[in-house]
DNA sequence: TTGACTCAACATCCTTTGCTACAA
DNA sequence: TTGTAGGTTTCCATGTTGAGTCA
């Protein structure tokens, strides 16, 4: 008989199972509570009887509400999840309904669960969501309430300082926009959870830094995809991409192209070449201590800015606001200065971190009824903001990450009977700008 | 309760007209 | 005219958020 419980954020058995270490204070095997799911496994493939005292589940009063009705491949996400063992990782657009599937998985399950968000909006979004379909109230951790119940919604951050105490809580545990998960500091809510079902939610699982292959172990394997072009024309709307192409002005072709000099020559004298990202993170260490490596990075940045924020942009954007001043349009910016910028110029409400949360809500109020027109914003509305339907988006600057232009392209995908959404991409030519968009883009399956 | 503030964590951050070649 | 194809580590800037503190 092997004994297995739960002692203050740690796993702790009387024999030995793998993810499992000795520990002398405690006289016993210890290991992260999220192994406790293939610990279990080990012991009962190995033919032992387990005196199991892990969960400790927070009652969970009834599920009353009629079983949810699912679309054909939110139907499929659930199957494929059930069929993973209940672990893994439902990838699905913007708007394809991955909060139904998550509620019907608590259905399914009848037990404890946990979600976890990163956003105060997506906190307030999924309390209206459970109450709505499940009819029950879930509690809430997070943006100054601290209310544990059967079914709670937390924040990362939240659930990460209180990761001990409810580790054992919980049956099942959903990651919203899980593709946050493996970051240093929140992969330890997931380590610390014992929970072992698991359901990952995102649009798009791949991260920068490559740390997305950590999913599996956290999470639990990708069970299902489904691109926006699969969903076009019947429960997304269907779409165009586009791309205009704009050239600099010859006064910021000769800024731009003595600053690319510049960081050439830079390179040069520091003897490095930009082939990778990692050689381009060995310049960014170096220049917290080497004045040239500093100068490199500065004229790296600011060429980058000259090519994103391009004068022809501001007037090809005058140019599209005209062609489609009966539509909605969302534009997106990779930074303040060029919201601000396009907000002075055309007269229309900006968004930015900087903005007053009232005023945020106040703006996007207004445009969800059709008061403005126009919205410009930096990369706020990128995710995790319930942002009106709109049926036009220019993405004047971004980043090169396919994650950001899928994001951005499902702000205008939320279907409407005879609409066609398009997204436009301002391209500076002969720039980084195109390296950009086309990074993005290669990545995207759109 | 609110608002203003600070702090910590997270995310992004790469190649340059060359030299090839071929498909859409 | 545009797109294609690969190797693996700690922070120059700026942007963004949640939590905590204080008035």
């Amino acid at each position: 008989m092997v004994k297995l419980s739960y002692r203050r954020g740690l796993l702790v058995s009387d024999s030995y199972a793998p993810g499992l270490r000795y520990d002398e204070r405690i006289g016993g095997y210890v290991g992260l509570p999220y192994k406790y799911y293939e610990v279990l496994n080990y012991i009962r493939e190995s033919g032992l009887t387990v005196d199991d005292r892990v969960l400790d589940p927070i009652p969970l009063q009834a599920l009353r509400a009629p079983r949810i009705r699912l679309r054909d491949y939110q139907e499929r996400a659930l199957e494929a999840w059930k069929r993973a063992g209940m672990r893994g990782v439902v990838v699905l657009p913007t708007g394809a309904g991955k909060t139904l599937v998550a509620l019907a998985a608590i259905q399914e399950v009848g037990a404890a669960t946990i979600i976890v968000v990163p956003t105060i909006d997506l906190l307030h979004q999924w309390k209206s969501a459970i109450m709505r379909h499940l009819s029950v109230t879930p509690g809430i951790l997070g943006g100054g309430e601290s209310d544990v119940a059967g079914i709670t919604v937390s924040t990362y951050d939240s659930a990460y300082s209180r990761a001990e105490e409810l580790g054992n809580r919980f049956v099942l545990a959903i990651f919203d926009e899980v593709h946050h998960l493996p970051s240093p500091g929140y992969m330890e809510v997931a380590q610390v959870l014992a929970s072992p079902y698991r359901l990952g939610l995102t649009a798009t699982p791949e991260r920068e830094d490559g740390r997305h292959v950590l999913l599996p172990d956290l999470v639990g394997p990708i069970v299902i995809r489904v691109s926006p072009a699969e969903l076009r024309g019947k429960y997304l709307s269907d779409y165009d991409i586009k791309r205009v192409y704009v050239s600099l002005t010859d006064d910021e072709k000769s800024r731009y192209e003595s600053l690319r000099a510049r960081l050439r020559e830079d390179l040069k004298r520091l003897g490095v070449t930009l082939r990778s990202l990692e050689d381009f993170h060995r310049l960014l260490s170096l220049a917290a201590k080497n004045p040239v490596a500093r100068d490199a990075v500065e004229a790296w940045y600011e060429s980058v800015r000259i090519a994103v924020n391009s004068r022809a942009k501001i007037d090809s954007l005058r140019k599209l606001l005209a062609e489609y001043s009966d539509r909605k349009v969302l534009i997106f910016t990779r930074d303040t200065e060029m919201a601000y910028r396009i907000s002075r110029e055309f007269l229309v409400p900006a968004v930015t971190y900087k903005t007053p949360k009232q005023e945020r809500l106040k703006i996007l109020e207004l445009f969800r009824k059709g008061a403005y027109k126009v919205i410009v914003a930096s990369s706020v509305f990128d995710e995790g903001v319930d942002v009106p339907d709109a049926s036009v988006a220019i993405v004047v600057g971004g980043y090169g990450t396919p994650r950001q232009f899928i994001q951005r392209l499902g702000r205008v995908l939320r279907p409407a009977e005879g609409k066609r959404a398009l997204l436009i991409e301002l391209v500076t030519k002969g720039t980084s700008d195109s390296r950009l968009s086309m990074r993005r883009r290669s990545g995207a399956e759109v």
